[in-house]
DNA sequence: CAATAGATGTCGTTC
DNA sequence: GAACGACGTCTATTG
């Protein structure tokens, strides 16, 4: 239980309840140092942009990337409640006992403005960090495995072409099957539903119309490991076909 | 410039490098109280679930909400680079002079685990807000507008149905028009790609095949601010039509 | 719970 | 910069 409520140290500041005046010094600081600002504190938020809202008083965290990422954190929820993307430029200024930052967005034409009325903690931090995340387990890690392993598909498939571009989509996989038919293969890492299937009808037509009466069919297969109930329907409707792939992880390494 | 580095109140803690052990007691703490936590240090993070992924050692931000969300940020970008939604069950333990941070989802079965080396911050508040979001300009506000006003898609247009029901899909307004024709609307609230395009002519598609040879025909109708070329040309070579519709937005309210 | 589609989606990639 | 599609998408809504 202390009375101090301002920490400064080379790489970061966090004030505990500081006056409006305080906590603008400290944000501006922050986004003149390319820091990560964070703060909690009551606020209400307008945004006005792609569309436009309005958020009521209320306690949340709020943080400032130096790439000018704004995110506004509710009690719940995995997404921020109102946020700006990266490329944005942000602003604090004290104005009437508030704390208002805004940020703006060029292109599409957008405005955040943030306005604390209270604060319980305004903080910076200079956060170094190089590393990139290494993901397993993605559409195309499971394309390149069929790649490897065509038979996975059936017996006699080659494919050709990995993310073909066409006049009306890309191609997740193009090959040709035993018989000489043409395979457009549409892949989903997890269940495959109306969608996926009208995706892959729409390559298939798009084939079809690009080759004409040539020898050989078109052939149109949805690759997943699983498939709704209606898209199964649908897919057999139109002349497609499923074949199911596991999707298979490797297993995460002692890091 | 203090020695001092812990902060306490009703609502909230904040600690200022703390031991492990320290910042462990204020995470089980934030836990149990259904605080929301944010802790700013330096950790490696893994996870494994629907994909798997492994996040080398960084300085990042990390939140725990009170509904299970747990949100992991690097310095950039909108997104976290690692989280778990609402839902999970999180947990603390002080191990090898770290500070573990484990999150736990079922259905899909995922972990998340967050390990600390070393802490430059560990708070807890307790937020109240009680407020939601108002936001304008959603798609469902355009189909109102349009049910209001339906000559803003043709002259004689008839709405009948918003959120129609098909076996493949919900349309999202159908309505006759002035011949008796049915029409299909699909609207986008942004410019219109291929995918919409796609999607109407699945609509469309089934309601000619529920219907039958009956006495009228089946329209499809883009409805977007604007539209792809590429959007363009395959709706037409559908046999689709395309209205554009300018969204409007309220202006915003001063608050 | 599953299924369907929207989202201020965001993000990467390619043209 | 536009377009296209994936995403550990998330989220709301409805059967």
């Amino acid at each position: 239980m202390s009375e101090q409520r301002h920490y400064k140290s080379k790489s970061y500041e966090v004030l505990i309840e500081p006056s409006t005046t305080d906590a603008e010094k400290v944000v501006r600081e922050g986004l003149l140092r390319k820091d990560c600002i964070v703060l909690v504190g009551s606020c209400i938020v307008n945004y006005f942009g792609r569309a436009s809202s309005i958020l009521p008083r209320g306690e949340r965290i709020v943080i400032l990337k130096p790439d000018g990422t704004v995110l506004v954190h509710q009690k719940e929820k995995r997404e921020p409640v109102n946020w700006n993307p990266p490329g944005c430029r942000a602003s604090a200024r004290a104005v009437d006992g508030m704390l208002q930052i805004t940020s703006v967005r060029t292109r599409p034409s957008e405005v955040l403005v943030i306005s604390f009325d209270s604060l319980k903690m305004v903080s910076r931090f200079s956060l170094h960090d190089d590393e990139e995340l290494y993901l397993f387990g993605t559409e195309s890690q499971m394309v390149e495995e069929i790649v490897k392993n065509p038979s996975l598909i059936e017996e006699g498939f080659k494919p050709i072409t990995k993310e073909l571009r066409t006049e009306y989509g890309m191609i997740d996989l193009y090959g040709v099957d035993r018989q000489g038919n043409v395979v457009v293969i549409e892949f989903k890492r997890g269940r495959a539903g109306l969608d996926a299937v009208s995706q892959l009808k729409r390559y298939v037509d798009e084939l079809k119309k690009e080759r004409g009466e040539r020898v050989g069919g078109v052939r149109g297969v949805l690759a997943a490991p699983s498939i709704t109930e209606s898209a199964l329907k649908l897919l057999k409707e139109l002349g497609l076909e499923y074949v199911k792939i596991e999707r298979r992880l490797p297993k995460l390494e002692k890091a």
